[in-house]
DNA sequence: GATGGACCCTGTAGCCGCTACAGGGTCAAC
DNA sequence: GTTGACCCTGTAGCGGCTACAGGGTCCATC
């Protein structure tokens, strides 16, 4: 892999953190562009590769979804537009991140209450965990 | 339905809030034991299933994955059993849950920031959030 | 007894975002 | 020339459903 400078997939991978199935996926989908190859048909990135895969792990890392990280890229194609949209799109990533915050401190409610209802030391019959999940 | 007053898949997916493929699925994958059948071939639950299927409903919805349901589930069925295994399985998940809360609102304070830091009225060239999501 | 519509059946494929093979090819060092 | 690390394509699997397609059954109404 030295054919002018490019970096190999798993290069790419350790540059950025990301498995080498997982950007051979990304380009599948169409989330990453396909590289050149070599003569011997390996892929070959650049630094454009690198930049945008690493914009992709720090989205993904967010939680945004796929389809939001490629809308993201195509508004990051597009530098003359307004960027109301990047705004609306992290706001909206937001909103389901708290939604998923109050679901998640609700059942967690619930565990603390059932993990409190019986503490071992019962046979199963008795036990009042089951007894609580029967309806 | 009115042999020997069995529930049709559908009365017993509106007595427990289930889908009906979904039912399907957990009798497939084995959650749900095969129920008898009509005549006509159409499967016929009992208050046994209703019982059991809302067992896995509360416990789904506590967020238990299907693999602890199944172990709940074998447990129930060994009434004889101490149930500190109960007992174990439920703090494992209140500690999953804890974790992913903490994951979360990691997430939650990273994008409150990332919101912050540009709120429209640029061209996305000029956006930070665009700028903050490359590395 | 014919018809319509609501329900049921099996089997298979799709969702998300990877991950893990199998069965090969390439490349650099020794 | 042989090892061993890397790379290639293609396909299947994970969890937990969900959504068909292409049929069969049941019951009420005409």
């Amino acid at each position: 892999m030295s054919e002018k400078s490019g970096l190999s997939i798993g290069a790419l991978g350790k540059a950025t953190g990301t498995g080498v199935e997982t950007i051979r996926y990304y380009e599948r989908i169409g989330i990453l562009p396909a590289p050149a190859r070599t003569a011997g048909n390996y892929r070959s990135y650049d630094m454009g590769h690198v930049r945008r895969l690493g914009f992709v792990r720090k989205a993904r890392d967010l939680g945004f979804p796929l389809e939001t990280v490629r809308a993201l890229l195509d508004l990051t194609d597009q530098p003359d537009m307004q960027c109301e949209k990047v705004d609306g799109l992290v706001l909206e990533q937001l909103h389901a991140v708290e939604r998923k915050l109050a679901d998640l401190e609700r059942l967690r409610t619930e565990l603390e209450r059932l993990a409190n209802c019986c503490r071992g030391g019962h046979q199963v019959s008795d036990c009042r965990i089951i007894e609580a999940l029967f309806p």
